[in-house]
DNA sequence: ACGATGATGAAC
DNA sequence: TTCATCATCGTA
């Protein structure tokens, strides 16, 4: 047997398209540190937001205090509240300069992107933090990883004001055969 | 199908 | 300073 420490994702993981990043962090662990305590969560629904040409993405309005972690580093965390209640977690993608990141949408028991912060006690406190475990909130390899007839892809959510590119198949979804 | 609830960015 | 908007969710 071969017992390797489980390895977390780092800078060069994320320093891709969010549209290659995205569906390779299905099967993936979100992990949470908190009080001692480590909480994971597999997984399954991502979207990719991808530069300033998409009308979905928040720097379609350009470099604003808000969209600065987009245009950062990968591997950061860009947090922000949505409809004044609900927290989004994203890691940010890409080459520096390049404003993208891929929004983490669900895991395996937690469907939503709001409840998922919720469930992870996630706050806009994360927000331009780099994802490791110094910041207690970090992403590691996980054991499986859906198949590629296991990855559905579909128009974003809620991005209905965007266009053409409101359209653009940029969510991708572990379709959980295998639940029972 | 609707209201909660507050930060953000743009207009004035 | 005001205003419309919003990568949602729980309850009805």
């Amino acid at each position: 047997m071969n017992l390797q420490p489980i390895e977390m994702l780092e800078k060069n993981f994320f320093r891709r398209d969010a549209l290659t990043v995205a569906p390779d962090l299905l099967g993936k662990v979100l992990v949470r540190e908190k009080n001692g305590e480590e909480i994971r969560f597999v997984i399954m629904e991502v979207e990719a937001y991808d530069g300033e040409e998409d009308s979905a993405c928040h720097a379609s309005r350009g470099r604003t205090p808000r969209t600065e972690a987009m245009y950062g580093p990968a591997g950061f965390w860009y947090v922000y509240l949505v409809y004044g209640m609900h927290y989004m977690l994203n890691i940010t993608t890409g080459e520096e300069g390049y404003p993208s990141a891929v929004l983490i949408r669900g895991a395996r028991e937690v469907t939503g992107p709001g409840r998922l912060t919720r469930a992870l006690s996630v706050d806009a406190s994360f927000n331009a933090k780099e994802a490791s475990k110094d910041t207690g909130l970090w992403i590691e390899e996980g054991t499986i990883s859906p198949s590629l007839g296991e990855v559905e892809k579909t128009p974003r959510i809620g991005v209905d004001y965007a266009g053409e590119w409101a359209s653009k198949p940029y969510r991708f979804v572990w379709k959980d055969n295998l639940k029972c």
